[in-house]
DNA sequence: TTGACAAAATAAACATTGTTCAGTATTATG
DNA sequence: CATAATACTGAACAATGTTTATTTTGTCAA
């Protein structure tokens, strides 16, 4: 029916317009001082309203993030096949980073937040853009562009690297950081470092009794 | 005059007291789920008397999560000359991230929160953890342990390894992570790996004498 | 056009927070 | 004992997320 499509579409409208002003109002205050009430002045409607679109507020703030993660994703996935597998790992990682720097609430949320149990679902797939680092780290392996190791190993060691200084610099702007650029390149390239082939498989576990 | 410091002894008692109950508190609900009215009622008092002995809520936060990276400092830096010096280092990072699992709401306290600007001094010092890290890779630097590179550039990037899996394995403990300790084995070896000396030098890096 | 019905929006409340403040006990001191 | 300082309380304030009963609005059938 005609009717129903037009009020379903005005429904999606209203729910674009609630995203939208929520995007400009969480972009400004931070997440941690992003409110409900202040959003309902923003788009002009009384609190309650924005319940009849969204679950609660943790609902309506992940599917701001995951919107932008979506662009994230979106710019990573873009294929270059022209680069070398290992320039482009690196590319993947410092573009990584750079996002998290640039949205650093949407980061905040995503990926810096301990979530109660029954909300986890809430947590915009960090797979995705974990499951691109495999996939890339796989492919060096493949080509033995990176030293032969258990891939899982290697891409959660990259990942949890990007993402330390990602969220350091985030939480601790203040902290007397190295230029900018240079820190990422050096983290980006060190973590790839650690990884190649032309290294001695570690020397120093060799006694490796330690303490558990 | 000895009433004064009766009268002292008891206020510090007092304070002693809320701290207890404040962090059984706070590592019973987590950081995000702790109250002052709920400790309050745990001390068996009104709200408004914490408010004699801390500032306020973040304050009181402070000086509970303070205490505990104390204790983490001084199990780091007692002194274990006996070891070789990456060896060390290596352990240094190891309990860093075991510390943190171990503590997941003061870690996250402390380096997983956002503070507004006139909060920040609220932090707990976490450059000391960061002196001697620096000091440690400054040191392996000099002895011709690992590359020689800018040693702020070295231990950032260290640091903010160890920082990411902590962080991560805290905010994502579902994530399928390989084993634990496997996990950290390899990011604690992949991270100092990047930085042996056996590695080529990076092309980019020709001139490798720092001056300071 | 009108009346009925469903959906949407609202106003008002509820249950929490952190925090403040005017008083009231309690305690130390002259 | 009286006074002054101190510790504490009870009640309030402001702001939060969320729910519910009620009113408004819009759409379709008669």
């Amino acid at each position: 029916m005609t009717s129903i499509t037009r009020k379903d579409r005005k429904r999606e409208q209203q729910k674009r317009e609630i995203l939208l002003a929520a995007r400009e109002l969480f972009l400004r205050e931070g997440h941690e001082h992003f409110s409900m009430r202040e959003l309902a002045k923003e788009v002009g409607c009384v609190p309650g309203t924005l319940y009849l679109y969204f679950k609660d507020k943790n609902d309506l703030v992940a599917t701001l993030v995951e919107d932008s993660f979506e662009h994230l994703m979106n710019d990573l996935e873009r294929p270059r096949t022209d680069l070398n597998l290992l320039v482009f790992l690196k590319e993947i990682m410092r573009a990584y980073i750079e996002f998290g720097l640039a949205n650093p609430n949407h980061y905040h949320f995503a990926f810096m937040l301990r979530r109660t149990r029954s909300l986890e679902k809430a947590r915009p797939r960090p797979h995705r853009s974990y499951a691109l680092l495999l996939n890339t780290v796989r492919a060096c392996v493949d080509q033995q562009l990176i030293r032969q190791v258990d891939t899982e190993l290697a891409a959660q060691g990259v990942w949890t690297g990007i993402h330390g200084v990602t969220s350091l610099m985030i939480t601790i702007p203040n902290f007397p950081w190295g230029d900018r650029d240079t820190v990422i390149d050096h983290v980006v390239d060190s973590l790839i470092e650690g990884l190649h082939p032309s290294s001695d498989a570690d020397p120093e576990t060799e006694g490796d009794d330690d303490d558990h």
